[in-house]
DNA sequence: CGTGTAAGGAATTCTGACACG
DNA sequence: CGTGTAAGGAATTCTGACACG
C-alpha cells in the first residue's frame, strides 16, 4: 500500500544507501533478519522499510550484537506488539470493566 | 527527502508497475517527458513520482495525445506553478499594504 | 510518430565454496 | 560467527539500427 513497504529496490541500491556489502545483506537474510521479495529471474527486491531495518541492524552489529540476538529482540517486539493489539481488541469489547485494577503500569 | 522522489527503481520494475514496455519508457525519456537518474554503470533509476508520471503519460497517449503535446502541457503547468509561487512571494512582501507596518524589514 | 524487435555487449545479481578467525 | 573473495553463470539493462506506418 505504502511506498515504504513496496519491495522494488535492487541490492546494489541498498548497498549504497546502507553502506553494507552485498555479502552482509545476504547473510542477514540467511539469518532471517530481513525478507526481500524476488523477481521472476530471482533478483532480490527490497523496500524502504527493509533499508531502514538494515540500518538498524548495522548499528546493532557495530555495537557487538550478534544476529541471533537481533532476531530474538525483534521477535519480542513483534510479540508485545501483538499483545498490545489483542489487548486493544479486548478493551474495545469489554472496555473499562475493571478500570480500578490497572494490569501492568 | 521523500520516498516518493528518490530515484532508485529499475526499468524492469517500472514496466511491471506501469504496463509500459522498456521501449516506450526510454522513448518518453528521449522526448524529455521523464528524467531518470543513472547508476555508475549507466542503468536507469526511477522514482515513485516518475512511475505516477508515466501512468499519467500512458493515459494521455491512449487518448491520442502526442508526446510534444504532453510536454507542452507539462511546461504550462510548471509555468503557472512558478507564477503562483512568485505571486505568493509578492503577496508576502507587499500583500497587506493597508497594515500600519510591514512584518519584515 | 510511436513502438516492436534482433544483436551484441556491458552492468548487475546469483549461488556455492573456500578462507580467516 | 560474520565477512571477503574469486568463479561461473544467469538475469537485467544499454545503445544503435532496421522496420512499419
Amino acid at each position: 500500500m505504502n511506498y515504504k513497504k513496496k519491495k522494488l529496490i535492487t541490492i546494489g541500491v541498498v548497498c549504497e544507501m546502507t553502506g553494507l556489502s552485498e555479502r552482509q545483506i545476504r547473510y542477514y537474510e540467511e539469518r532471517e533478519l530481513i525478507f526481500p521479495d524476488r523477481s521472476k529471474g530471482g533478483t532480490r527486491k527490497y523496500s524502504f522499510f527493509d533499508i531502514e531495518r538494515l540500518m538498524d541492524i548495522a548499528e546493532k552489529m557495530e555495537d557487538g550484537m550478534q544476529t541471533f540476538e537481533i532476531k530474538r529482540l525483534d521477535k519480542k517486539k513483534n510479540t508485545s506488539l501483538r499483545d498490545q493489539m489483542i489487548k486493544g481488541q479486548i478493551n474495545a469489547r469489554f472496555g473499562q470493566q475493571n478500570e480500578a485494577k490497572g494490569p501492568n503500569r
